[in-house]
DNA sequence: CACACTTGCTCAATCGATGAAGCATCAATT
DNA sequence: AATTGATGCTTCATCGATTGAGCAAGTGTG
């Protein structure tokens, strides 16, 4: 970032000199609202053209520092490495777009002191709207925005002083459970108990997805073995350490099991092959969340897609109406099957 | 983004009423550099206790404004919806953030019209620097910033007026290529000329990736089929399309394949699902690009991984060097095996 | 012709942070 | 006692865009 390229830009100063206006004029032009302030066509016409010829670009620190409202959205993000969540920001930036705002994202690694530090620096940068994603500790977040005037959304993962967008994790979480739980039983002749992997105990939609897991036990009149709730955290190297100690400490493993985010799935199968524990017959999987090479995995898989696109619209929806109530939009998974 | 909520932000000047001070000292203790403005340890701790109690936090426009550097990094990406392209993204922000940068991403669905949309964007908000990654038409984006004194880098795809951070997509290629046709050999006792498909006829790094294709062809003795170069595009529905035309032309299909991306080779994978050529033997794969599901697909498949962290740092170096020779740094990618 | 109204613009304050220049105060030196 | 120098602050212009207030000229009305 040398300093000699420094070339000087063009300000509505500029293009007022050149055509002979003021600057007040030049701005009502560019920004639209020259209608508004009666700024005759003909004006308007000679200082756009102008612009567009010396290549002027608003200078948006300015603008945003005088105007009440910066138009600015801000998201942050655990982590870029799932297709649920690429495909979350993905949608956001568009929907923000198609309204004119402005999107910043940061991803924050499931690390709540980055998260922190992350909404503070979104602080900074005046956003009107924060969209806190899977926050560790989301009303922390919100607290800090409210502080400062700054509207705040939890998607994902819900929070208590501010609306939520999340997946109805408890109805899929059955859904897939009872999917896994029958064909183990078509498989084996027999109904047993399933593994749950992956996660975090304390967060609330591994909580929902193992109430799901346990009323789909229950459901079938299967017994839910508690030693097989393992949740260890999201990360693949989490999810095959628990596999490995579980395998160390019994000898029958389980016949199908819930694993709780792509993210997990990725140690689980990479301990399945390493360790050749279930080298004679697959396990039945179920995976909560999506991804299209998982898919090809082979047909013992099936996994439950969350509706980004219904889950961003909400999220806009909250956003549009100014709506505050604080309550947790939950919007139903799609289950499908692999192969 | 209601208005009532607008709660009027701490600035340095209530700071400096609440410490009996001016502005200036509370703007110089804050920003760090309050021994070079000779202000006492006394008065800086007094109005560091007072803005942590606050809640203050810098205006980022008004800061920028001010100065002449933003310290805002900006970078275009396509997509966001494979690891590549994800991990491109966090490390940079790690990078970045190392730096004291502020990072800003935008995705452009490898769509000109939006990349140039983006990049003005970004100018507007007076990025430093802007990372192209992928981007279709670099040399516009640069010399767009170009006019407003923003240096450029390119990345993953090279440009003619910016320094350019690639792989080695010809010795990549070459490598995966020698790799899928010895496998193919090895299986069926005779050598036979791969398929190449997907990625773009006119990017750069498909152009270098069918060169090491070729080449790795010619090096076996093995003459390539120029009707089994298909350089549909990217995006899975096209690559699956690709496939079914020439299923339809063709009696026999090849051996082995070079697919060029993990987006491609969903396409790919599905269509050998849906068709069932495949069924008997399934085809050698070798795809440029690394998933972990897709290393989990199974053994006839191999994997070039794009050395991201390394291609990240390259880019920095240049950053922070603040070289402008406009010339491409290769990366050599990973050769990865399945399983 | 006087008055009001509309049209088409300009002026100047403002947003919040920054930093060059300047002004006291006090200690040290001649 | 007078001068120099360091120390610790304050004052004020500035960055570029926005916008309320205001002004001049033109149009219409009674």
């Amino acid at each position: 970032m040398n300093r000699t390229t420094l070339a000087k830009r063009t300000t509505i100063y500029d293009l007022a000199e050149l055509a002979g206006t003021s600057a007040s004029a030049v701005s009502a032009v560019l920004n639209g609202n020259w209608k508004k302030r009666r700024i005759s066509a003909k004006l308007a016409e000679k200082i756009t053209k102008l612009a567009e010829e010396q290549g002027y670009a608003v200078n948006m620190q300015a603008s945003v520092l005088r105007r009440e409202r910066s138009k600015i959205i801000g998201m942050i993000v655990p982590k870029y490495d799932n297709r649920y969540f690429g495909s979350i920001v993905e949608q956001f930036e568009n929907l923000a777009r198609e309204r004119g705002l402005f999107p910043i994202i940061t991803c924050t690694r499931r690390d709540p002191a980055l998260e922190v530090e992350a909404a503070r620096a979104m602080l900074s940068y005046q956003v009107d709207c924060l969209i806190a994603t899977g926050a560790t500790d989301p009303d922390r977040i919100v607290d800090l925005c409210a502080a400062a005037g700054v509207r705040t959304i939890n998607l994902d993962l819900p929070g208590s002083r501010a609306p939520s967008v999340i997946s109805d994790n408890y109805g899929g979480a059955l859904e897939l459970t009872r999917r896994v739980l029958a064909s183990c039983e078509r498989e084996y002749g027999e109904k047993s108990p399933l593994l749950f992997v992956g996660g975090r105990g304390t967060d609330h939609n591994t909580m929902e997805r193992a109430r799901g897991f346990r009323d789909a036990h229950a459901e079938a009149g299967v017994a839910v073995d508690e030693t097989l709730v393992q949740t260890c955290g999201y990360a693949p190297e989490k999810a095959e350490s628990a596999m490995r100690q579980l395998a160390e400490r019994r000898s029958v493993l389980p016949r199908g099991m819930f694993v709780n985010s792509t993210i997990s799935l990725e140690g689980v199968m990479r301990w399945i092959r390493r360790s050749g524990h279930y080298a004679q017959r697959m396990p039945h999987l179920g995976c909560f969340d999506w991804d299209p090479f998982v898919a090809m995995l082979g047909d013992h898989i099936e996994m439950v897609r969350q509706d980004v696109p219904k889950m961003l619209e909400a999220v806009f929806d909250i956003i549009d109406s100014g709506s505050t109530d604080i309550r947790a939009v939950e919007i139903p998974p799609i289950v499908e099957k692999a192969g």
